[in-house]
DNA sequence: GAAAATAATTGTACATTTGACACTACAAAA
DNA sequence: TTTTGTAGTGTCAAATGTACAATTATTTTC
């Protein structure tokens, strides 16, 4: 039988970088950390990859264990493998990062993590280099929102024009003219505007939207240059 | 001593995606493996993560055992992690993607490996799921090229503007009007023209141009947008 | 020195996209 | 019916992108 002699063998670690929007800000779900070592201390929600899984699989795994959701977005962020990075023995992280509906999140329980919720610009000291991670999603996020339309994905099935306006604003951390944001958003014809509006924000209400599933999935590429200044990608 | 009890380890490679540009095609470095299992199979040139080296540091140490090159544009590709990709034992492998001059790899003696160019359309069967990685290479490649001016790591130091052209069109298999496209191009002030020229392929000759490295390394984000048909990308 | 071949420049008309900007519409509450 | 707060539009000028052609420049070769 053929073999590979004399190589080392590592762990190897999945983490899930997991955005979610509030209505006001984009926003991280951290865990604490419930093993040595470490223990106690803020951290992604990760595990190993188990023998019969990818690590795709393993992502999809951790995520439902920690959000009891499935069928989310989820994207390969990068691999973190530098020798030192685990005090306890060598182990390779492959990042995920995922856009969850926070709403959704909400309906579930899931005490067992004491996970939380925080502003991504604004979260607590992560354990090895999880912060690293988090900011390399944060700049993927923004990257890949520029061009294609996943923010949706952090929305529920049913938004307004001024909760999308919103969102936009607070992952790039800027502000858009709402004229012209909402005649960019609309001339990409992956709305549908309901009949009805959400009137918990004004007394007028907004009309609610829904997402074109079909439209979506065809034109996910075809929405290139959609935010005006894109320096913030870098 | 804290320890991670009854997790499973595993192999973990990397493999290098090598794009270089004759001048004609854009070409693929491909090696014949000389280990079992697969020897002598068409293979991307590759090896397993070493204790004291980080996976980048890995891509770098291959990159350099084939090439002889250093200081190469380098960029992860994605980790590939299907439990079955290697028939011997679970390996899994982080793929990275390298830019080189083709002319300077040229220099180089390396028939260690039995190297050898193919165009980029038309290379051989690959063992495992290396031919995955090749395509999903070709996607990022157009993908970033359409934003940033990574393309110029594929040329030499001095190259002429029918040489860009013909790389462009090589990359993404489409003509590009050659007035819009050099005008694009002087337009981002990326490039120093030179006083002499290549004659090489005209009698008249064409003048030759050099990267100003300091305006891309400073705009390297900012040449969004270059690619007229952005839907080669997907 | 004329012909041939390709490089390089300049132009231009048109459609499209962008970005700046200010007012009206609506519905509830007072 | 007036007030109040937010939602929702319209216009214009500038910039950009694109599809075209014609001309000039340079050098080798015949």
């Amino acid at each position: 039988m053929t073999r590979y002699p004399g190589q080392k063998h590592y762990l190897v670690a999945v983490d899930c970088i997991i955005f979610g929007f509030d209505g006001e800000h984009l926003k991280l779900l951290l865990i604490k950390r419930d093993f040595e070592p470490e223990k106690g201390k803020w951290s992604l929600m990760g595990g190993f990859v188990q023998p019969d899984e990818s690590s795709e699989e393993a992502a999809k795994r951790i995520l439902f264990q920690l959000t009891g959701l499935e069928g989310v977005y989820l994207e390969q962020l990068e691999t973190f493998g530098r020798p030192d990075r685990d005090p306890v023995e060598r182990t390779l992280s492959i990042a995920y990062f995922a856009l969850i509906d926070i709403h959704q999140y909400e309906k579930q329980i899931s005490g067992k993590y004491h996970a939380g919720w925080y502003p991504i610009d604004k979260y607590p000291k992560l354990i090895f280099d999880h912060s690293a991670m988090v900011e390399l999603a944060r700049k993927r996020l923004r990257y890949k929102a520029s061009l294609h339309p996943i923010l949706f994905e952090l929305l529920p099935e049913k938004f307004t024009m001024p909760q999308l306006l919103n969102m936009y604003e607070d992952v790039y951390d800027a502000a858009f003219d709402k004229r012209n944001f909402s005649r960019k958003i609309l001339s990409t014809d992956l709305l549908m505007k309901q009949k009805d509006k959400d009137k918990s924000a004004s007394k007028k209400g907004a009309f609610y939207y829904k997402l074109n599933k079909r439209k979506y999935t065809a034109n996910f590429h075809a929405f290139l240059k959609f935010i005006p200044n894109p320096d913030h990608l870098i």
